[in-house]
DNA sequence: TTGAAAAGTTAGGCTGAACTAACTATATTA
DNA sequence: TAATATAGTTAGTTCAGCCTAACTTTTCAA
């Protein structure tokens, strides 16, 4: 029963994301490539992986590998799977450049809930829809925004 | 030179913006509505006002009333209309329940930047304008949610 | 016009999330 | 393999935001 609470902070959500993708490949996180990529000290990261332990998503001792555990893993990727609906939206049929779609994913992301997400990604599926059937929404889109 | 820092955080920006809704009949705001609004304790809200006065957003003294300065009122605008632009997208064109989309847009408000509020109205606007020339969009995609 | 109720403030405490500085453990390489 | 560089931890601090409890000020009605 270690597991004090069941819902993440923004902070702690950053940085079980952060984990997941830097174990994305080598199936571990570095300490301090997990500061590195929050921007944030090391010392900052122990307090954040003790709190992570406390709820049972990441496997870590003192001095040792850091890896995610199965509920880890699930709840890493479900908000990394946000942050792309977000971030495709964006950039994709909003047609705002990468790098800021890409920052206001990062924040968005932790703000909203499994609705709109939903509903997102419906509304992107459905315009990939439409731009096949021939209706070229993010085109028009685009023209729209460009004149005035 | 009160102001300590341009930059307001989540939480100011939601007491911001209460006293601007608030005072929008009655041009004043009382702690007692700004602490009930927010669900927040009257301490709280004192804590806030100080804050507040010191980056002169508000004219405020103990136990005096709180109205808005210019520059309060300009910023408090700001985030009302983000707050709308982001509600009437979650609601109106993506569908999304009313009450559901309210909460949505009162947090997601703090994250957006000034990019992603822009195009979204612009979005908005196209819309409608496609709903005018006879492509029902908002219909259709109701449509493609209902179905499968 | 005064005293009780309502509104507001102050004091003090808690938590989460960050920091620095100093320490300890691990890894590397000469 | 020992010394040094790198990685990680611990201790202690700070700050924002919230809280409660106790106090002060204002308002209003008998």
């Amino acid at each position: 029963m270690a597991n004090t609470k069941n819902k993440l902070s923004a902070s702690l959500e950053d940085y079980l994301e952060a984990i997941f993708n830097l174990a994305s490949d080598s199936d571990i996180a570095r300490s301090k490539d997990i500061a590195e990529t929050l921007s944030v000290s090391k010392a900052s990261v122990t307090g954040a992986l003790r709190a992570l332990k406390d709820k049972e998503l990441v496997n870590y001792k003192p001095y040792g590998f850091v890896t995610l555990t199965k509920a880890g893993k699930t709840t890493a990727a479900k908000i990394v799977r946000k942050h792309n609906v977000l971030k495709s939206f964006l950039a994709d049929i909003l047609g705002i450049e990468t790098r800021i779609a890409q920052q206001a994913a990062c924040k968005a992301e932790h703000t909203l809930g499994p609705e709109v997400i939903t509903k997102l990604l419906r509304f992107i599926d459905f315009v990939t829809k439409e731009n096949r059937n021939g209706y070229n929404l993010t085109g028009k889109f685009k023209k729209f925004c460009e004149k005035k």
